[in-house]
DNA sequence: CATCCGTGGGG
DNA sequence: TCCCCAAGGAT
């Protein structure tokens, strides 16, 4: 079958069941001359890496009505990004959404790049999201390479070499398939085929509109592909925080470094996290142990924080990290591993 | 090219 | 319970 056919199907495919997502402008709006607006493409595209349609909503929405254009977004306070962004993971994403923010402001006149080439110039913005913000935001024909991409084309084309090794070629065989006319709803329209139909475990394949010239469905290895190499297990490490909590309900936290794990947020003050750890107050008080301990999961390693907690008197001056007053305190404002601790803790101290 | 970087939901 | 994986990028 014809590249162009299989362009054609697809498109009228997704005329029918394209997804509705705040972020989008539609197909049929679309061609009608509706154009997204290429802020909010950029802010989902950043928000949507390794990261489910349904974990980034809610998040997108609050930052669109806190932050509606480039402009607020680049006169933003970090610490006021970072708590925003708390709990949506890999947070350099929001440091790098910040820079380019600033960046759009301070060298393009607070208008985005409207070709891919610009784009990829920003921070944060690698092949993927300078070819998703080029084809949807500006109908330039760039060619999208996500994990749905790679899913659908390692199928229809039966790509038996393991990612990543395969990229390359899935780029390839992706780009053949990328039509001069609507290449933004094209792009959008392979994702959700992969995210609806071509799905990783058991895909739909009776409604799928490339049922006809998918070469694994014909041999009947479709959910077995892509091929992966495989990962190697991640490790336990052990680490101890600690919760002080003042006379007046202030809660002592630090800002952790910029670069690195959970770079730029708010945390409780603790140890090093590896196979021993030594203890590391960060001032002098009565320490209890509350005789539970967090347990989290990390890209590449397991987490057990044993919590240690303490009131502490006013005037008390600690070695490290700051009193955060309670009626700024808020526990949403911390990533998902700093949150745990405090409800953790607090439940135990009732 | 390999490693680091979060989180939550589904099977 | 555990593993997979989701609209990746930076180094």
């Amino acid at each position: 079958m014809r590249d162009e056919q299989l362009s054609h199907d697809l498109l009228a495919w997704y005329d029918r069941h394209a997804r509705v997502m705040p972020w989008r402008v539609g197909p049929a709006d679309r061609r009608a001359g509706v154009r997204p607006d290429p802020y909010a493409v950029w802010m989902s595209e950043v928000m949507l890496q390794q990261t489910t349609v349904a974990a980034v909503r809610d998040y997108f929405h609050r930052f669109m009505a806190r932050w509606p254009t480039v402009g607020d977004l680049a006169a933003a306070e970090d610490g006021d990004v970072m708590a925003e962004w708390a709990g949506l993971g890999y947070y350099a994403r929001a440091r790098n959404l910040l820079k380019c923010a600033r960046a759009v402001v301070a060298d393009h006149g607070g208008q985005f790049p409207d070709s891919r080439e610009g784009l990829l110039a920003l921070p944060g913005v690698g092949p993927y999201t300078a070819s998703a913000v080029a084809a949807i935001a500006f109908d330039e024909p760039a060619t999208v390479v996500d994990g749905n991409v790679e899913r659908v084309m390692s199928r229809v084309f039966l790509v038996e070499t393991p990612l990543p090794a395969a990229k390359p070629e899935l780029t390839d065989l992706a780009a053949r398939l990328t039509p001069q006319d609507r290449p933004g709803d094209h792009a959008q329209a392979v994702m959700d085929l992969g995210a609806t139909v071509c799905t990783p475990k058991s895909p739909a394949c009776g409604i799928c509109p490339w049922m006809e010239p998918c070469t694994a469905r014909a041999e009947g290895v479709q959910a077995t592909l892509p091929r992966k190499t495989p990962k190697k297990a991640k490790p336990t490490r052990l680490g101890y925080a600690y919760l002080a909590r003042r006379a007046d309900g202030a809660w002592l936290l630090e800002r952790r470094p910029d670069r690195g794990l959970l770079g730029g947020m708010l945390g409780w003050p603790g140890s090093e996290w590896n196979d021993a750890p030594a203890e590391a107050p960060p001032l002098d008080a009565r320490w209890r142990d509350v005789g539970a301990e967090v347990r989290h999961t990390f890209t590449h390693f397991h987490l057990r924080l044993a919590l240690r907690v303490a009131d502490v008197p006013a005037g008390t001056r600690p070695d490290r990290g700051t009193f955060v007053p309670r009626a700024e305190f808020r526990p949403a404002a911390l990533p998902t591993v700093m949150r745990k601790a405090y409800d953790l803790a607090v439940t135990a101290l009732d």
